[in-house]
RNA sequence: CGGGUCGUAGCUCAGUUGGUUAGAGCGCCAGUUUGUGGCACUGGAGGCCGGGGGUUCGAAUCCCCUCGAUCCGCCCA
């Protein structure tokens, strides 16, 4: 990761023997290096491969956008409130980091009108302006799959049965499900009704610290974690008491195919999410393995007034977006979908000046081997050492002696039961290499791949 | 933004009631006779003890401030 630190500037160049200011990431934001980077190429490959089978295009867009477009996200939440990084650009353009996808989604409908239904994922870094903690950070990362155009519940169930797809592909397996519905918009009013004059009548009971929320935010109550509102919330009126005929049979269907598809859930009443876009189903996948204070590791919902709110035709819409980081931190708990090895299969050692080093690497990649070497000259030993390190099963070496007999000595690394102990290395002409290396490669495979 | 815990080598950590040149393990580099890895041994590099101020003859150690990390509230992926 670091190198070696610089030596200090020699006071001739600088004039000035102070050390030079150091920086590191800002709060709340990583760098993500090898080897742990490796887990992240593979997540994205096995979530690629998922989308892709079921039919979802890559939709890339600005990690920044004019602030109006987050504005729609909900006024009284947080995200828009006060988590928002914004600033003006050089222009007085007044933008912001983007803190979620969804509505860049829908904005993004809106400027082109695709052919519906519109099946797009997208990755990338996210930003909210907040105290880390576990699972919770400034520049954080998501995945998330939405389909735009179609009120149809099936596709709410293909999109959950996406996010569930992709957990059992990383091998995930305890991230239970659970749904809801908010209705629409005259359901989400009714019901607003009934829990605010319920939560006004046991207003005494409700944790102090919660109080406000009784005007402020009164879905919120809902999911408080304190013990006292937790107990009031149980016994609150259920939103799915108050759905339209519409809306119940749309979750029913939605329940019913994620039955047929063998998509376990439960139906969660005090699952609102904090958005406050959300229309009929709303979902969250948790990580019970996680002890955190945050466990949602996927989280969406039907939005469908969302893309005309940003100026759009009126269009339905359903996604969701998963955090990455929360993901990983739920695959360490359960110890699965460990770091990939990256490792050479063939290593090249050169004592004999490294041009050999140079065009055997060069042409051994060529031919679509993953080949590597040393730098700097060094010692044989050093290189050896270096080979093992690796995790080639074959080294290559080349001396004088070899430069000589224009020959390459093929050394292998490993034994096909697993052993490291050495076999017999041979020396032969470098027309020959490949072909020898293709026959111990087949030997290992043939051997060690039970 | 409020609260808890914590900052000593690249990593994980020792460092006794304040007392001389701040240590270990791992990692890294180099060597242990001829051109050969893992194991073992030897040596080496690498620390403004997070930063600033204070108390003291003397501070990694005590006090204050600050920055950062981490966890919780809150919020959410």
């Amino acid at each position: 990761m670091s190198g070696t630190p610089p030596t200090p500037a020699s006071p001739a160049d600088s004039g000035d023997a102070a050390a030079p200011k150091s920086f590191r990431t800002p709060i709340g934001t990583h760098d993500l290096a090898p080897p742990e980077s490796g887990r992240w190429v593979a997540l994205l490959g096995a979530f690629i491969a998922a989308a892709d089978r079921a039919g979802f295009g890559y939709l890339q867009t600005p990690i920044f956008e004019d602030i109006g477009v987050f504005a729609r996200i909900g006024e009284g939440t947080d995200v828009v409130g006060k988590e928002m990084y914004e600033f003006l650009d050089r222009s007085d353009r007044h933008l912001a980091l983007r803190p979620e996808c969804t509505a860049s989604v829908c904005r993004a409908f809106a400027q082109h009108r695709p052919a519906t239904p519109w099946k797009v994922w997208y990755q990338g870094p996210f930003f909210r302006y907040e105290a880390p903690q576990a699972g919770r950070y400034r520049q954080f990362h998501q995945i998330g799959a939405e389909t735009l155009g179609t009120d149809d519940p099936d596709a709410d169930v293909e999109i959950i049965a996406l996010a569930a797809e992709f957990f059992g592909a990383i091998g995930l397996q305890r991230v239970p499900l659970l749904v809801n519905s908010m209705g629409d918009a005259d359901t989400r009013a009714a019901y607003g009704e009934a829990l605010s004059s319920y939560l006004q009548r046991r207003a005494d009971d409700v944790d102090p610290k919660d109080r406000d929320k009784i005007e402020r935010h009164p879905l919120r109550i809902l999911d408080s974690k304190r013990e006292a509102t937790a107990a009031v919330a149980a016994e609150a009126p259920r939103i799915t008491d108050y759905l339209t005929q519409a809306t119940a049979a749309h979750f029913e269907r939605v329940r019913e195919g994620l039955n047929a598809l063998g998509v376990s859930h439960e139906v969660d009443h005090k699952l609102v999410r904090g958005l406050d876009y959300y229309t009929r189903t709303t979902f969250e996948f948790r990580a019970a393995s996680l002890d955190t204070a945050q466990d949602t590791v996927c989280g969406g919902g039907r939005y469908n007034g969302l893309v005309e709110a940003l100026g759009g035709p009126p269009t339905p819409g359903i996604g969701f977006a998963l955090g990455i980081e929360r993901l990983l931190l739920a695959c360490d708990a359960e110890g699965v979908f460990d770091i990939p090895a990256q490792r050479a299969e063939v290593w090249v050692i050169d004592t004999a000046g490294g041009a050999a080093a140079r065009d055997l690497t060069h042409e051994l990649r060529s031919v679509g081997i993953r080949a590597d070497r040393a730098f700097d000259d060094r010692s044989m030993r050093a290189q050896m050492r270096a080979a093992d390190r690796s995790g080639a099963e074959v080294a290559l070496i080349v001396g004088t002696d070899e430069v000589d007999a224009a020959a390459v000595t093929v050394r292998p690394l490993r034994r096909p039961d697993g052993g490291d102990a050495g076999m017999p290395q041979q020396t032969v002409p470098r027309a020959e290499l490949l072909g020898t290396l293709q026959r111990i490669f087949d030997e290992l495979n043939a051997e060690g791949g039970t």
